[in-house]
DNA sequence: CCACAGGATGAAATGATTTTTCTGGTTTAA
DNA sequence: TTAAACCAGAAAAATCATTTCATCCTGTGG
């Protein structure tokens, strides 16, 4: 019970409609018609009233309010409410696409828009226990290199700075020979990171090859059910449903970036004060590489 | 008039805060009142009723219905849930820290959120004339460099790949010796990206002045009242509050990434047709280079 | 300096909507 | 088959938002 409750308050900032689905078998059969519309229809809720939702559920006005609070609300006023964070939150980031009307200001709200909608998926989709493991083996390390072509090179060797600062002994290859030369010298305790945003690279899929043949951990970023998900150790799958269209921006990158972070920050979480000391050390260093707040001349 | 209510339609589904600060002047006092403490605190209000905030902003229960009006909603309920989806799209995302207790679970939903918090922030401070003049800048260019170090250079990399598909010329330098080279031999049709998060870096600032010398076009991705952005022709003001905490992380680059992608997406729009037909014959021929579904065997 | 017009404000009445109570019906288990 | 528990809806009650209207300012012209 106080673990069901538990769940309950972490599921309530993150996902509604997913503790309305969680909740589903739970309610009575009446309240499930309630449960079901708003499953159904989520965004005409919240123009509703509550005799409004009843009338359209088929149900009686007090069970409309018995359904609000066997998921925990007030009543329906609170409900609707949170609904509306909820929508807010996640409902306006869609899937776009630009056209010739736009102004660049919607230009610019549809890019970050779309570019935020794909991060929230990806967050949600993401599998803490992949990420663990992960973590766990890129700390344990001796060395970690990160391959990639294309949009996923520039990943790459973004990775590889985040963890150059962690200490950890980290390369980035974008080309498939370098790539190839460098995996086949790779020993036990060294892991690879494979990023592509297809999945189906052939000279990644190489790469990936050789690498697990000399005995190293392949850690892959990658999309699910894809020939490279299935040869890593240990997939991480980033899934950016992306409409083939010339004018729909790459934002898988972003999210592998995202996931980078993600990974870099559990590095250097479990691992020493050293490693804190220093990166304190590195800041200050940066900084004599910078010009102070004077206009310059 | 008409304009006025144009306006207030895009803002509507933007900001709603921004909205009630535009309409402060035209508020009658008491309604101000009301507007003031919304503004000041606009999460508390989610939980109140009409009485509460009347009571709370010291004014009587119709003055804040016609605050209400004033902004051109319904009454204070249908009020209440704009600003509950408001503050749901942008008030989950915040600036954290991850904490030992924490576990990879969190760590990433605070990474992701953290991330989106800042696009979130960049994408309403963006300046969409600024955006235009670059686009303009860029469509018309004969030659584009992008330059950056460290963090930045990853992102000029992405740019010089994104740009190369629209068959702009482009290149990447993150070499200071060669950015310099490169920045002297520069001409008029010319322009340069510096993309910097500090807004400080000395060799930067050194090429781009090297660029402006040599006559080319320097568009900057900088933050706001730092020595590049005063030194730039064309700065986009990109203005990510990091808080210094190693262990938060750099979604700056992030945020200049997206920047990147809505400058493309001007540049792809504002050319031909024939543009459209190399992009879909490049993504043909990138095909070739991935394996299909079949397990690897 | 006063009187008056006009708008701005709040008290109280009104009306809408939510919530509770309670009763009739239905299932379930002995 | 019957009692117990449970479920659902009608109607009453309570709550809350909205409207009406009277009052109070504020500023202006006499």
């Amino acid at each position: 019970m106080i673990f069901s409750a538990l769940e309950d308050n972490f599921l309530d900032n993150i996902n509604l409609l997913r503790k309305v689905q969680a909740h589903l078998d739970e309610l009575r059969k009446s309240e499930r018609k309630v449960a079901n519309y708003i499953l159904l229809d989520p965004a005409s809720v919240l123009q509703m009233r509550l005799s409004d939702l009843a009338h359209t559920a088929d149900v009686s006005e007090p069970t409309v309010i018995r359904f609000c609070r066997a998921l925990g609300f007030d009543g329906f006023q609170s409900f609707k409410l949170q609904l509306a964070q909820y929508l807010g939150s996640s409902g306006n980031y869609v899937q776009f696409s630009v056209s010739d009307s736009d102004s660049v200001a919607d230009v610019n709200r549809k890019v970050f828009d779309a570019t935020i909608g794909s991060l929230l998926n990806v967050r949600d989709e993401m599998d803490p226990v992949a990420l663990e493991k992960a973590i766990a083996a890129l700390s344990g390390a001796r060395r970690v290199e990160f391959y990639g072509f294309g949009a996923s090179g520039s990943v790459a060797i973004d990775a590889q700075h985040k963890f150059f600062r962690l200490q950890v002994s980290a390369a980035a290859y974008t080309d498939p020979h370098i790539q190839h030369m460098s995996a086949i010298s790779l020993k036990e305790k060294d892991v690879v990171v494979a990023i592509s945003q297809s999945g189906r690279t052939k000279a990644l899929i190489q790469s990936v090859n050789l690498a697990r043949e000399a005995g190293a951990t392949v850690i892959g970023l990658v999309p699910r059910n894809t020939p490279l998900a299935a040869l890593c150790d240990l997939p991480i799958h980033v899934n950016v449903e992306e409409v083939e269209h010339v004018f729909t921006p790459v934002s898988s990158r972003i999210a592998h970036l995202v996931v980078i972070d993600v990974l870099a920050m559990g590095v250097a979480r479990s691992s020493s004060e050293h490693l804190q000391d220093h990166l304190k050390r590195l800041n200050r260093s940066l900084r004599t590489l910078r010009a102070n707040n004077k206009k310059p001349t």
